[in-house]
DNA sequence: TAGCCATTTGAAGGAGAATTCAAATACGCA
DNA sequence: TGCGTATTTGAATTCTCCTTCAAATGGCTA
């Protein structure tokens, strides 16, 4: 029998084990045994603590996004200078290759958000405050006189989220010539195009 | 009893009742029953075209992608002026409103290309062929001195087709502020910075 | 240490979907 | 018109997954 453990802990297992079955089957090919096996339990188990499947995946979902986003603030958190959070900031809005399992979860919701409203709920409020964070890093750039934006920093920190969103489609579809590097490439490309700035840290 | 048909014509229909079913149920959820139903049909007159279904599957993607990009092509051969090709084009890309069904059901393929090759090989030839689109509007530009670009054309398309991409996900996905008049808004003020022109028409 | 209770198992049942196939049907062609 | 055949149906079968639940298990507390 797979170790005991308190209602919490299981929770939090259990949204890990759906989070990797979704990413391995898709959000709507995940079955209950899909996800009790990533967990090491039975179904019967899994049932026990979420009698509805679509909820675990909700908040497995839920829980991926928040981390996703919780680790980019923290990582530019630690830098002051915007140019080198505007770079880092980019970075670590795309997968790490192919099989980045964050940005693998995240792409799971594309089609879905168009057929499920709390998916599209999710995937709407994600979307805009990643803009948010790009634009508080271009609004401080822009008052510092670091940055001379072409436009204003709503749109062009809207663009830069679609972008990242879109490459990393691209980039978990394993497209031959865009990887993380040349993705990265075009990104700042456009960056430096609308902040005037060379982004050389 | 459903209309006799060629052999030929019912795979078209079934093809159009598997698009249809996709967009319903997502990729990961039609069911054959679905499909049938889409093409007023049984079952088992299903089978007998398609012994399986994730071919017709495929198929139906691919017909669509084939549609979504030719009808692209046809738009733009009406016209000659690099810029209103190009503010065409822009335009072209984008959902008509949440319910496109063309956009919707490439995104469906989002996240089952990272999980399917034949799906990620689909999708990345359509963004391939959208990039020599633009790439070829854009060259045509700068030769005649339309255009400036602030960067090399192959960029500057990856990047456009990224964002109409990203773009179609955020209307589907019903954002409460970023329509398809946004959405164009937003790309074309990355075009317009990056060809040097105010592409107004 | 004994007993209680939350957690987990595993088997049984039931629902729904895929698959098979014999029979019915309608179209094309002689 | 009537034959032959490709297409479609619908019922039977099988398969897979979900759901239920009694029994087993093991940690916690008194």
């Amino acid at each position: 029998m797979a170790q005991r453990k308190s209602r919490t802990d299981r929770r939090i297992d259990l949204i890990e084990a759906a989070r990797r079955a979704i990413i391995r089957f898709g959000i709507d090919g995940v079955q209950l045994s899909h996800v009790a096996e990533e967990a090491g339990l039975t179904s019967g188990a899994v049932l026990y603590h979420y009698p509805d499947l679509s909820e675990l995946l909700v908040e497995a979902q839920h829980a991926g996004m928040e981390r996703f986003y919780e680790q980019r603030l923290r990582q530019i958190a630690a830098l002051t200078d915007p140019v080198a959070k505007l770079v880092l900031t980019i970075r670590s809005g795309l997968p790490t290759g192919p099989l980045d399992p964050d940005v693998r979860l995240l792409n799971e919701l594309g089609g879905a958000a168009g057929r499920n409203r709390v998916y599209g709920v999710l995937l709407t409020s994600l979307y805009d405050r990643q803009v948010s964070m790009y634009q508080s890093i271009l609004d401080t750039g822009q008052a510092l006189g670091v940055f001379r934006l072409t436009t204003d920093a709503l749109s062009i920190s809207r663009n830069l989220v679609a972008l990242e969103d879109a490459y990393g489609y691209r980039i978990t579809a394993r497209h031959p010539i865009i990887g993380p590097e040349e993705a990265a490439e075009l990104i700042l490309s456009y960056a430096r195009t609308v902040t005037g700035n060379d982004l050389l840290h």
